[in-house]
RNA sequence: GGCCGGAUGGCAGAGUGGUCAUGCAGCGGACUGCAACUCCGUCAACGCCGGUUCGAUUCCGACUCCGGCCUCCA
């Protein structure tokens, strides 16, 4: 049974999709103005994994995650670079894509991007200003009428009148109620617009979720998530939005990440304490980072350091030396690990219990392996169906143990070489040479393995 | 100030009302020419104060500290 904890209620669920066998998931994606960092990592991390257990868990799931294309930030960096918001997001569009890819993602089902659904926007405004629910103001923005949502505050417990005894001074003296939001925003001079009934303009934040979300999936869904940093404002107005126009309940389970710390602040594009992907993957194997990800429960935070990534690629290491030359059955059989690893998941995608059952088959695969058992290839194989469930292992051993992101220096031959220079000095009993070879290669992060099969060696 | 979450062994990180997390590091041993890898063994923890209980790290309450959100941010 698969237990979900639903930001909502503030507890762990048993998961009950609206549609027996089938789930409809709603992800918040990106701004699309600059390079995804790892904050974004995790979130894209978390919910991959989140859908792939679901999806082995016997449901049939569609995953939408949207694109924002349109927003203030686009615009003025696009402005900065001297180019059209439009070149600006389908570059960094083509960005995240790749490094989504390294990191071991599955792509979602569906991306749409809000420019995508700009008529889809404008209608669900109607809606919205014709039940009541939102007007337009003085300066031509039009804006939601936070006090006519009775609900309003249920994702976040809050009170309206809380809000607004500890809200700042707005300037914007256009809306009624200094707790509305933007949901038609009115075009500057010269900046990318589309018509609408209320003037040129681009829509708020909030209202392309609601809008994409329910026309991909309808207006009543199993899942939300996205990162934690979403859940206010963005996620408290898209349920009152959406719930306002389409007269319905909005969704069933909302789910929000950790967020990732550095020096135990959160990082943050508004900090400035980011790192990019592209940074990490300079120095990292990208599956260095899953491994991190994953190593901690999705909600729980993260530390982010070169400690946490160095202790990742340990043990990263440490499993791919288990299959290193190891062979595999074709067939899978599931044991009491694969029992195991499904009970750490449902338990709301206990990613660090599965991690340690992964640990657990290590160790017999290692023992197995030392003794010949005929066992080993079934033991392999079961641990690499289970690390990929979580997108783990899925490179060849040896590929990875043999080459370092870095790639400094020393050439596969010339190792090759002084390998074989030190196993006839070790013939030869010349232990001196031997260790000089050993420490040579030790420098240029090479280390040795000695073993009764003869000599291999791993990149650091 | 309001709301939410957290405090676990040297570090990271799960979990449980009463014998095991797991990984890294340490210590002892096996293997090795010596190492590395690997294996076996081992040490070690539950912020503080009360309460419930035969028994609490786990449940309840207070306290202290930390983090997040309340403004764009995954």
């Amino acid at each position: 049974m698969l237990k979900v904890y639903n930001t909502l209620s503030g507890k762990k669920e048993e998961f009950v999709p609206l549609v027996p066998g089938k789930v409809g998931m709603y992800v918040c994606g990106n701004t699309v103005y600059d390079y995804c960092h790892i904050g974004h990592a995790r979130a894209m991390i978390s919910f991959d994994i989140i859908a792939r257990h679901i999806r082995f868990s016997g449901f049939d799931l569609n995953y939408v995650r949207n694109i924002t294309d349109v927003d203030d930030k686009i615009i003025k960096r696009a402005a900065e670079n001297d180019e059209t918001p439009e070149s600006l997001t389908l570059r960094m569009i083509e960005a995240q894509t790749q490094d989504e890819l390294k990191l071991g993602n599955k792509l979602p089902d569906r991306e749409p991007k809000a420019t995508e659904f700009m008529q889809e926007i404008i209608d669900m405004i109607s809606v919205l200003v014709d039940k009541g629910f939102a007007y337009q103001g003085s300066t031509g923005d039009v804006y939601f009428r936070t006090e006519k949502h009775e609900a309003y505050g249920k994702l976040n417990n809050r009170k309206l009148e809380d809000m607004l005894a500890g809200a700042r001074i707005d300037v914007e003296s256009a809306k009624e109620n200094p707790a509305d939001f933007v949901l038609w925003k009115s075009a500057k001079e010269g900046e990318v617009h589309w018509q609408s009934p209320w003037g040129i303009g681009r829509p708020g934040w909030h209202i392309e979720c609601s809008a994409m979300s329910t026309n991909c999936l309808g207006p009543h869904f199993d899942i939300h998530g996205g990162g934690p940093d979403l859940k206010f404002p963005h996620h408290e107005n898209e349920i009152a939005q959406s719930e306002c126009a389409n007269g319905t309940d909005y969704v069933n389970y909302w789910m929000h990440c950790g967020a990732v710390r550095v020096n135990n602040e959160k990082m943050s594009k508004s900090l400035g304490n980011f790192f990019t992907v592209r940074d990490v993957l300079e120095k990292y194997n990208p599956e260095v980072i899953r491994f991190l990800m994953v190593s901690s429960q999705y909600r729980s935070p993260i530390d982010y350091s070169e400690q946490s990534l160095l202790e990742a690629k340990v043990g990263l290491e440490r499993m791919y030396t288990s299959l290193q030359g190891q062979a595999l059955t074709d067939d899978y059989i599931a044991s009491s690990y694969t029992e195991r690893y499904q009970q750490a998941m449902d338990d709301d995608f206990n990613t660090p219990v599965a991690i340690s059952v992964l640990f657990d088959l290590v160790r017999e695969l290692n023992k197995a392996k030392a003794s010949a058992a005929d066992n080993a290839p079934i033991l392999a194989k079961e641990l690499s169906v289970l690390a990929e469930l979580l997108g783990l292992l899925g490179q060849d051993p040896e590929y990875f143990l043999k080459n370092s992101v870095l790639n400094n220096g020393i050439s596969e031959a010339e190792i090759e070489t002084l390998i074989a220079e030190r196993i006839q000095a070790r013939k030869d009993k010349n232990f001196a040479r031997s260790d000089e070879i050993r420490d040579e290669l030790s420098e240029q992060g090479i280390t040795l393995l000695d073993s009764r099969e003869g000599t291999s060696w791993t990149r650091r």
